[in-house]
DNA sequence: AGCGGTTTGTATCTTTTGTTACAAAATATG
DNA sequence: CATATTTTGTAACAAAAGATACAAACCGCT
């Protein structure tokens, strides 16, 4: 559990010191549940989330509801889509939603506009951010357009396990097919698949990733 | 074909007189045949251009050569990219071709970065365009991952009539499968498919949209 | 241990898209 | 106008992915 003072520090090395200071009077903490949806298209966003613990899923729903996994924000990271939205006073586009339990600070999107101009630092990490989201946004659209399931699926477990830093993965088919954009019975399928060649071990609700993927 | 004058008043309503002043002194114009491509994935940006006549193309190509379309850049308008890339000094990550003869404005990145700071109507800009592209690219996403090609191929040519202002289209097979990433063949059994529908007539070279489309 | 809900395995069938190959039609070019 | 090149049409087949249906396995809970 953080205190402002010790969340807007772990930006030292981001920040200028005045931005710092300005950060710790101007954020606001916050808590979210593992789960919990902080962000759904449509929405209005007021304030931009700068990530201290866990993880968060952005991904894409579309008219039919159809939803497909964009990228996940990580500690010390925030949504490129966020910054873009809320500084243009745009509704939202994308969802968010909480990998497991995590800790944000909040910055209201009234101070961020003038910090756009007065802190180079601040500008540059909306910037980075921007290029960092857009590049894997691009590196999807490739995959979708071009790469099979099978590559997809292959590639969507290494992220996890990279990300929890664990092989043995905590999901079950139906998640996995909702990242992909897919159903439960053809993951079920590519993954009894990729069993069978000895690339991985399926359990009641886990995935364990061995050394030949 | 344009003065640096009478190109910058083009944006007489979008940026500051201040800021049409600077555009003037430090902006270059340049000309680029229909086909020419400006900008390749991994090249350095200079320099951002705004488009004053014709039409860019902007597609993302893959490591193994394959490419699709992302977007226009129509009159008026710029390429999120090349801003978002150009101000973080990083390489292109996408490819940019002229669809027709097309002039542009191009601005030096080195004053970029402070117009940044100093002209609002210039970071609005910025942040309008950025905020198109995702949303347009999302849109993409969506299509590419949950609609049928056919559907995807009616929405490409309605699009294509629109922005020429004509529902003869002048497209071979093969340049349309390009752009949607997929092969000549399937392109041809869709159009036919439509023409049998009669949502469309078939030349050589070009295709013309009925009502029914 | 038994029950109920969830998760996984699998078969079958359909649709969509990709691939290859070849011929015919249209156009460009000398 | 004769020939080369480009574009289009189409068949036949293969691969990938989606849909449906049902059974079996697993887990949490009493």
């Amino acid at each position: 559990m953080f205190s402002v003072k010790a969340a807007v520090s772990k930006f030292e090395s981001v920040f200028e010191p005045a931005l710092l200071a300005e950060l710790e009077t101007n954020s606001m903490l916050m808590t979210v549940k593992g789960g919990d949806t902080m962000l759904n298209p449509g929405q209005t966003i007021r304030a931009v989330p700068l990530l201290l613990s866990g993880t968060f899923k952005v991904s894409r729903v579309n008219d039919e509801g159809q939803e497909i996994l964009l990228y996940y924000v990580k500690e010390g990271e925030s949504c490129a889509m966020t910054f873009t939205c809320c500084m243009m006073s745009h509704f939202s586009v994308i969802r968010g939603t909480a990998e497991e339990d995590s800790e944000l600070l909040c910055v209201p999107m009234d101070v961020m506009d003038g910090w756009m101009v007065k802190y180079p630092t601040w500008k540059r990490f909306v910037m980075q951010t921007i290029l960092n989201r857009f590049t894997e946004i691009l590196k999807s659209i490739d995959d979708i357009a071009f790469k099979k399931l099978a590559d997809r699926l292959v590639n969507y477990l290494k992220e996890k396990a990279k990300a929890t830093g664990s092989s043995l993965i905590n999901l079950t088919h139906q998640q996995i097919g909702d990242d992909l954009g897919t159903s439960r019975v053809v993951i079920s399928r590519l993954l009894k698949k990729l069993e069978i060649d000895n690339k991985l071990l399926l359990y009641y609700n886990q995935v364990k990733l061995l050394s030949e993927l």
